[in-house]
DNA sequence: AATTTATCAGAATGTCCTTCCGGAATAGTC
DNA sequence: GACTATTCCGGAAGGACATTCTGATAAATT
């Protein structure tokens, strides 16, 4: 286990670059120089620097999910048997490779893993929770969360 | 309450440009067309077209929250008092407006909304549980499930 | 077959990207 | 205080790109 990189130091153009491309990821880089109140070649600079430097970790079309025949999201409470490394880490590593899970968490309390699922309907999740979830080993328990509503999903980090 | 739109139709181009824009939302309009085997204007024409009728919803800058001070990541299940259609439109309202809120479920079981949130520690997670959490009208329960470790997040939508 | 519609590639122009360079400001050293 | 090293900025420049328009081709419709 390595430590991680902090960023070094943030300017306030840095964050300013941050917040803007954070809500327009496709600004041209003349129109970001415009709103964040630099040059062109030195606006250039910093987010080529953002970008190297790992604190932009990259920039992503968000689709809508109903357009494209995603629209059932669930969120699944897993508990696991027994609680071994080796068991742990064969779930996250399944968690990491199936694509209809989105976000994966290992956290603390009376649910080992929190997972949040896109499928194309109810019984596409049916399908999945069968055939992907319980399949896997070590799984005791599966609480399933239909989501009825979607208050808020992508939320930009506050800055 | 009035209908969403689907997506007429995708072209297979249309799904090329969506999946690449997906993994890298900055690249050229040229090189784009490259990728997905269009010419430049077409590929615009396409591409435009699909900003218009929000099947792409944005395009976002991901930030690495260790980058910037927000390393603490909190999954809350919330059981609200009384199921009132009014109960329930304050608290999404608060879900929405705080942006330490990432995200935000109705969802159906045990549970009434899931809320992922993001803090700078554990220190500012309580000041926000109290603060914020507690405050709301009409909560009975809150459930905390502190994130160990992230194994997925911001999953790209399977195309 | 004629007409309409949709979609593509090409051309053209104005803009932008990207690099390189030199100057100003800051910090550190003696 | 002078000198150096470092950092950061803006300007210039040519090559690439964005964006629009037009016409051609193919597909769908009548």
């Amino acid at each position: 286990m390595e430590r991680e990189t902090r960023a070094p130091e943030l300017s306030a153009h840095d964050w300013k670059i941050l917040k803007t491309l954070q809500q327009d990821g496709r600004l041209s880089n003349s129109e970001l120089a415009k709103r964040v109140g630099l040059s062109p070649s030195a606006c250039w600079n910093h987010t080529r620097r953002l970008f190297e430097t790992k604190v932009i970790r990259c920039v992503r079309a968000l689709i809508d999910p109903k357009m494209v025949d995603r629209e059932t999201a669930v969120l699944v409470g897993i508990v696991l048997d027994r609680s071994t490394k080796a068991v742990f880490e064969e779930f996250a590593e399944a968690a990491r490779t199936l694509p209809q899970v989105l976000e994966c968490y290992l956290v603390a309390g009376e649910i080992d893993y929190f997972l949040k699922i896109r499928v194309r309907d109810i019984s596409a999740f049916n399908r999945f929770h069968s055939e992907k979830i319980l399949s896997l080993p070590g799984v005791r328990q599966v609480r399933t969360f239909f989501v009825l509503d979607e208050i808020k999903t992508d939320g930009e980090l506050p800055l």
